[in-house]
DNA sequence: CCGTTGTTCAACCAGTTGGTTGAAGAAGGA
DNA sequence: TCCTTCTTCAACCAACTGGTTGAACAACGG
């Protein structure tokens, strides 16, 4: 339960329901049973997954008599978005330059090639023919 | 385990050492063993993340002799990306759209206060905050 | 006051997750 | 061939998850 806000936040929404949940309160504040009109599982089981959010604080609960109306907190997104874009743009980097490398690779290649040498430095080409962009 | 992709990366993701992992991987490709050193579980427990890993999207794997190096897939990162961005600009979006309509609220309150109407047609106030057009 | 509505709490259950250990495959090097 | 290294498979276990039902709590409306 203790875990960081990073984890937190991404195993919030790793459930398609709880996924929903956001993308309907982005539209529109609801409370506990309107968001769980739309569910085929029980108002308690949807009052947890908001418990989840919440405590990622992805969602905040205000109070208007019974009803506890939810609100999307948006900031959050950013904890995950910096995390995510800094290590894309890390292997991103990376890619390029190993594309560099390779175009010199083959610039050799051909080079080599043309007086016929060595027929298997292909061998451990395997790395980067998954990461076309 | 026949989860939908976007539910794949995202409890890919929850995990602190996966999330280690990768951020390693973003550096430099490295073999199994290589990226089991630095934890304090087995080399096994280390296998079976980069299988969740490798399940997301998120890494795949050559050979080269007995080794099976690992290299980041930095493309898969756009599908949570685009995911988030969307809400999180049509939260901020609303946002925005809520603070004009507060400001004209305050504007009618004082004019209708002026000229002192009926008390209770703030007796719907709670829905609209998210019916904002 | 009582009944109704909205929400949460508590106990329970099946399935998944994150780790362990032990054994087995796969490939190189003597 | 045999030994060693790197990796995965299989079985097991404790803890967590996502759901259930039933009861309780909170607040309005007669």
């Amino acid at each position: 339960m203790t875990a960081d806000p990073l984890s937190k936040v991404f195993s919030a929404l790793a459930d398609p329901t709880r996924r929903d949940i956001v993308a309907r309160l982005a539209v529109a504040d609801a409370t506990v049973n309107e968001i769980s009109q739309p569910y085929a599982m029980s108002v308690q089981a949807v009052s947890k997954h908001l418990q989840v959010l919440e405590e990622a604080g992805l969602v905040s609960r205000s109070r208007d008599a019974q009803r506890r109306p939810c609100h999307l907190e948006a900031e959050v997104f950013d904890l995950m978005t910096t995390w995510i874009g800094r290590y894309r743009r890390e292997a991103e980097a990376r890619y390029q330059r190993l594309d560099a490398v390779l175009a010199n690779l083959d610039a050799d290649t051909t080079r080599a090639n043309a007086d016929r040498s060595n027929a298997d430095m292909n061998r451990n080409r395997n790395h980067q023919t998954g990461a076309a962009s």
